[in-house]
RNA sequence: GCCGGAUUAGCUCAGCUGGUAGAGCAACUGAUUUGUAAUCAGUAGGUCGCGAGUUCGAAUCUUGCAUCCGGCACCA
């Protein structure tokens, strides 16, 4: 007999060889059905291997995120066996469980085709009907290495080489397929049920390296039951209708088009929520003692050699002749910044200098890479450059995150991440500078009190960067912030100030941004809010309609009312039915209709219908004014209740 | 940049195996003067992304290019 003791802290005697299976089942027989594995000490086993020692033991259930991946990773297996039955001449690569489902990388000279998903789909669900018992096999490399190659699956034999230490490697059995795998698996593939679907095929390279082979990689989804699948279904239905390019076009508020690929036409609407955004951070930053600047964007090509912007991203800046000169468009305002820093003596007792500037850059980004406002090749960084002694950096990190993390709240943004990423590989300056610089950084976010992971190897080539992560309201995660700090960049380009001993010292450099560029934050901006923005950031903040034409010069009373107290306001007087007009307005996102006809012209009243509401408010014209133009007040200049007192 | 898919009227989309283009909405004109998410009727609108090829004949087949979408790689 063996003891197991229970996650519930109870204990039990089981006969020595018991599998985790057979306890879930004494437990109970839903326990059993919902399960999936079990987490023995620290290991996840699979159901059906047998316990021979005393063990600590929980069982892993179908619904829970560790049991979720694993289902996932079964997905997967059966999706590589209907592949190998209906292609054999597929080499398998990799096929782990992702966030919402799995993917597999294939090899094959013919490509797949969506016809072909739905085909292996199929054989999917045919497998899942079979029911074929999982085994688990211990092999030995070297047997496990021939027998891949044998095969044919030469991928696979690579990564049995490649994998460290261990001789002895785990193999899962499922019918007349075979793949490596380190488990835990389900007992058997009719346990995965039929809540998964495939969704996408694309590219990918061989090991993520963009010079080897590129393989085929086909995305599935899967989830526990055919409920939690349908909802996430639903949910990416929902994502689409919030999408900023299908919002920026029923909202008129910009466009792109082939002329300009990568860049933006704003239109006035769009332009509008464009220049809200900027003059609220620019409000912000100016209360935070930042100076603005705006610099130059056309610069000889031996300032982006000295800064070394040159080497590492030469070939992604657009690069203009002139004459036996060659200039490069900025695709970054820092260099400018030192220009502007090194422009007089400056003392200690300047530093702080916190340059700001709303700089227009332009980058060359690969083809592939553009995405609606999310990646664009022309676009406003909400830059700014702050140039301080070393004794300062601490001070103006705290200083820094504390603003940002204003900013995202006030712009309804809650919940944040932080990523701490340090000395890439490839880098400027020497260890010990990079040793320094890491340790202020760090000193500087503790002192902020944010907590943050390590995202080894990502930081600039300059200098280490904190990451600021915002998620969406519909979860989804988005890097915008950034903070950068950099002792290269003021030694390459020779910013000095003079100390209190009358001696030269060189600043140090931090580089941030709230938004990241104006461009993407105003995507991320639509897509939170679905289009639907709060009052003081929408384009069009009220459309006077009327019933019929009676109304019409009591409807101008109004609209000019709206406009004198400084709302942006318009006003529909279209012989149109009034449901129409409230039909067409709300699909266009208008936070507030006033509907006017006889009776408010009579009465001197306006009835007031929200976006999304159901019913209706009759005021006042006066009153209306008031309760827009108080709900208009931006965030930043709303009197603050909790610290008035 | 790489892999796959898409590109038809202002928008959303239909057009099977090749016989030379269609709907709804929008626009315009007229009627209607309407009370809270589509009033009715009529009119006009397209070298089917661009170029080449096959064919008696191409939106449809082949091919090159461009852009977009989904990934991968990249992201100062």
């Amino acid at each position: 007999m063996i003891k197991i003791r229970l996650s519930d802290g109870s204990h039990r005697d089981f006969p020595k060889g018991i599998t985790g299976w057979e306890i879930a089942k004494t437990l109970s027989t839903s326990l059993a059905k919902e399960a999936v594995a079990i987490r023995i000490g620290e290991e996840l086993w699979d159901l059906t291997r047998p316990i021979e020692a005393d063990s600590d033991i929980e069982v892993i259930k179908r619904a829970s995120d560790v049991g979720l991946d694993i289902l996932r990773h079964d997905a997967a297996h059966v999706f590589a066996e209907a592949v190998k039955e209906l292609y054999p001449e597929t080499q398998i690569t990799i096929g782990p469980s992702i966030q919402d489902g799995f993917f597999y990388d294939l090899f094959r000279k013919e490509s797949f085709t969506p016809e072909d998903l739905t085909r292996i789909e199929e054989r999917m669900h045919d497998i899942v009907n079979r029911d074929e018992i999982v085994t688990r096999e211990v092999w030995s490399r070297e047997k496990a290495i021939a027998f891949f190659k044998d095969l044919g699956e030469f991928f696979k034999a690579e990564i049995i080489e490649d994998l460290p230490g261990t001789d002895e490697i785990t193999l899962y059995r499922q019918g007349k397929f075979i793949d490596l795998c380190r488990g835990p698996h389900l007992p058997s593939t009719g346990k995965l049920g039929h809540a998964f679907k495939l969704m996408k095929l694309a590219g990918a390279y061989w090991r993520g390296d963009s010079k080897n082979q590129m393989l085929q990689r086909v995305y599935g989804t899967a989830w526990s039951s055919e409920k939690d699948l349908q909802a996430y279904l639903t949910r990416l239905e929902e994502a689409e209708k919030r999408d900023h390019r299908r919002l920026g076009k029923e909202m008129d508020l910009f466009h792109m088009q082939e002329e300009a690929i990568g860049s933006v036409f704003w239109h006035p609407k769009g332009w509008t929520l464009y220049r809200i955004l900027e003059n609220y951070i620019r409000d912000k930053i100016t209360a935070e003692g930042y100076v603005e600047v705006r610099t130059p964007q056309l610069l000889d090509r031996s300032l982006w050699e000295a800064s070394g912007h040159w080497g590492k991203f030469g070939e992604n800046m657009f690069i203009v002749k002139d004459e036996d000169k060659t200039l490069a468009l900025k695709p970054m305002s820092c260099p400018c910044h030192i220009l502007i820093f090194r422009q007089g003596i400056k003392s200690y007792r300047d530093l702080p200098i916190r340059m700001a500037e709303f700089g227009s850059c332009i980058r060359n980004e690969p083809s592939g890479a553009l995405q609606g406002l999310t990646r664009v090749r022309s676009m406003v960084q909400d830059d700014a450059h702050i140039f301080c002694r070393e004794d300062q950096i601490e001070e103006e990190t705290r200083k820094f995150c504390v603003l940002l993390l204003n900013v995202y709240k006030e712009l309804g943004f809650d919940e944040l991440t932080v990523k701490f990423s340090d000395r890439p590989e490839v880098r400027a300056g020497d260890d010990a500078t990079w040793d320094k610089a890491e340790a202020h950084l760090e000193a500087g976010a503790r002192a902020s009190g944010l907590s943050y992971t390590l995202n080894p190897g990502e930081g600039a080539f300059y200098g280490p960067k904190l990451e600021f992560v915002l998620k969406d309201a519909i979860g989804r995660d988005w890097q915008c912030g950034t903070l950068q700090l950099d002792f290269v960049l003021p030694e390459r380009l020779d910013a000095t100030y003079i100390g209190e001993d009358g001696k030269k010292y060189r600043p140090a450099m931090l580089h941030r941004a709230i938004f990241g560029s104006l461009e993407r934050f105003i995507a991320i901006f639509i897509e939170h809010h679905g289009g639907k923005f709060p009052l003081w950031a929408a384009p069009v903040q009220a459309v006077v309609a009327t019933v019929t034409q009676e109304g019409d010069a009591y409807a101008q009373k109004v609209y000019d009312t709206l406009k004198a107290a400084g709302l942006r306001a318009e006003i529909d007087l279209r012989n149109e039915s009034i449901k129409y007009k409230i039909r067409e307005l709300s699909l266009q996102k208008t936070p507030y209709i006033l509907v006017v006809g006889k009776k408010e012209a009579l009465e001197g009243t306006v009835a007031l219908r929200k976006l999304g509401g159901e019913a209706q408010e009759v005021l006042a014209l006066h009153a209306v004014i008031d309760k827009l133009t108080n709900e208009a007040i931006p965030p930043h200049k709303r009197p603050n209740l909790d610290e008035n007192k």
